[in-house]
DNA sequence: ATTATCTATAGATCTATAGATAATGC
DNA sequence: ATTATCTATAGATCTATAGATAATGC
């Protein structure tokens, strides 16, 4: 009767593994434990996974591409360069704020084993390829047009990157050095939306 | 006689250890992997170093004080703010170029594990405690005379942080879904130096 | 009958330590 | 004598699977 009740123990172990994997990591979450917040035993999460390789990349490709379709979503919308660009900005803060471990995984998973994630590109392969080749004749265009100044794409995409999910990835850092807490951080991410907009948008003018 | 010969076997194991840490993190890195980089039996890891934790440890609070160093060593020079802080830049960026995997080793360790790290931070606190202080006062000072705009310390270090840290850490990224090479990676580098001072420098300004 | 779930276990780690042997410093 | 090094092993995991039992769909 209960609509939310988890009577669907493969679903709840889906749910248990991807908040497992994104708080610790794939090496640092077992199988056994994963069972055990699922509550059921360890045998079932290989029932339906087979392979924890297997149980992770499907929580993997789900991230993975909820991150890169964040630069997609905009893409359709027709608006002027510059406006465009401050709304990938902002999609993109909102989705890591919805999400906020997710720069922790795919850095992870990409430096400590990339070679395990790359079955996950082929899936996602043609969504960033078919958005950058897009993105990148855009502003290719307004640089022609001495719009905004000469700058690459993959420099403007770092700089939106590194931007957005430095301020997740710094979190717990602050946390411990500087013992900065929840609150704090909160009002800290609230000024850094608009500002990580501003200094992109100031970066690329001519 | 050979002065590069290591023939210390504590010391191979303290490099080997330094470099396995920094290429796959604590979790996934083991004693038996150590020794038998460093040419000894597991058992030997323990004798000198007791236990892993140990053993990470020595190595983690070396790096984590790099890190926070570079911000330190321009403070004692004698510049006006603006090329203060474009030396702090320019010190941070060549002290990641020299250790690329630090800001990896930083982000898995405090993420994943804040409490086991937080012995170190008691080591460094008043490095970078002193060091913010410092930095804290010149920056009102600034401000208070008009030559830059109002920002707070923790947005600029946030800032310096993000865009010359995303560099490094998303080589990975950027190597395994836009198969970018190692050459090509080098140039992005190059660029980014100059760069990210720029825009930093941009940012700040009234 | 088929699918879901559990119990039990094999086989591979991995960390830490005990105890034996080899090397070195007086 | 002391310190360095090795061998061997206990005790904890952890993944994956086999085989038994319970639940469900015809």
């Amino acid at each position: 009767m209960e609509e939310n009740k988890n009577t669907n123990l493969e679903q709840a172990i889906l749910e248990v593994a991807e908040r497992l994997f994104l708080e610790k990591g794939f090496a640092m979450t077992s199988t056994t434990e994963i069972a055990k917040e699922a509550g059921c035993n360890q045998g079932l999460v290989h029932y339906y996974y087979r392979t924890k390789e297997k149980l992770f990349e499907e929580v993997f490709s789900k991230k993975a591409e909820l991150f890169f379709s964040a630069f997609m979503n905009v893409e359709n919308e027709e608006l002027p360069f510059r406006e465009k660009l401050r709304r990938v900005i902002e999609v993109h803060f909102d989705m890591l704020m919805k999400n906020p471990r997710l720069p922790f995984l795919l850095i992870n998973e990409f430096t400590t084993n990339p070679g395990r994630v790359l079955s996950v590109k082929e899936k996602i392969k043609n969504l960033p390829e078919s958005v950058l080749a897009k993105m990148e004749k855009e502003l290719k265009e307004e640089i022609r047009c001495g719009r905004i100044r000469e700058i690459e794409l993959v420099d403007l995409m770092l700089m939106i990157i590194s931007l957005n999910g430095g301020l997740f990835i710094a979190k717990p850092i602050m946390g411990a050095i500087m013992g900065m807490g929840e609150e704090e951080w909160e009002r800290l991410a609230k000024r850094r939306r608009d500002e990580n907009v501003r200094i992109i948008l100031q970066a690329v003018e001519g």
